[in-house]
DNA sequence: CTAAGATACCTCATCTGTCAAGGTATATTG
DNA sequence: CAATATACCTTGACAGATGAGGTATCTTAG
């Protein structure tokens, strides 16, 4: 993960929930998409990952099934809920939001 | 401070660095420029802002040395250091290419 | 057959940054 | 004289991230 991990820092929700947008997911593959979405750059510590899904779920976000592999390990798949859904649009439009101002924060301002 | 906060979390070295990039500053004034620029959307709490002073000079990043206000509250002042200015570059490059990366991880993947 | 690596999950203890809550002190303004 | 703005500070609690450890299965190379 080298560069890019404080930023990313708080921002595991949603970024797990944007994978579970699309479709349930398990753990390992979601952080395998996000490895690959960042060409390596990031990835989820895995204790980071587990924290989260057990925060997520525990606060209604999101639900977790077993899948019924008949080979390989067993995965746990995640499902988002509406609940989950919702938190997912505050998040985007907060870091829609928070991005634009942050560009302004982090630049030195001319001397007056 | 509203929204924001969560995104803000964690760039608050960057941003006190900012504002000494363009000249010396102290902890009230910072905090101001920083409600001025974001339109009153986001400001930091005093413990935080303070707290990241300190972490900063043990650090090496700034210095601080007192005003000689001869009237008002008395200030404390920090300037940066070259140290300082390094990391300021260091976290400048990391924001913008986790920025970049983030913008791609937070929308949900089209469907295989 | 066996060792290594990939897949897949989990927990615990610790660290770091944030912040609520409290405090001190001075100057200005109604 | 009370309220507000300026200006700094500390303590304790909490939440999220993570290092370090663990379990178990399957595949592949030697």
């Amino acid at each position: 993960m080298s560069i890019a991990s404080d930023v990313i820092r708080g921002h595991t929700d949603a970024i797990i929930l944007a994978q579970l947008m699309a479709e349930d997911s398990y753990g390992y593959k979601i952080n395998r998409a996000v490895v690959e979405k960042t060409g390596g750059l990031f990835e989820f510590k895995e204790a980071t990952l587990y924290t989260a899904f057990r925060r997520l779920e525990q606060s209604g976000y999101i639900t977790s099934y077993w899948g019924d592999e008949n080979t390989g390990a067993r995965r746990r798949y995640y499902s988002i809920t509406p609940y989950g859904v919702e938190l997912y649009q505050r998040l985007v439009a907060e870091w829609e939001q928070s991005a634009a101002i942050l560009q302004r924060l982090i630049y030195p301002p001319k001397q007056s």
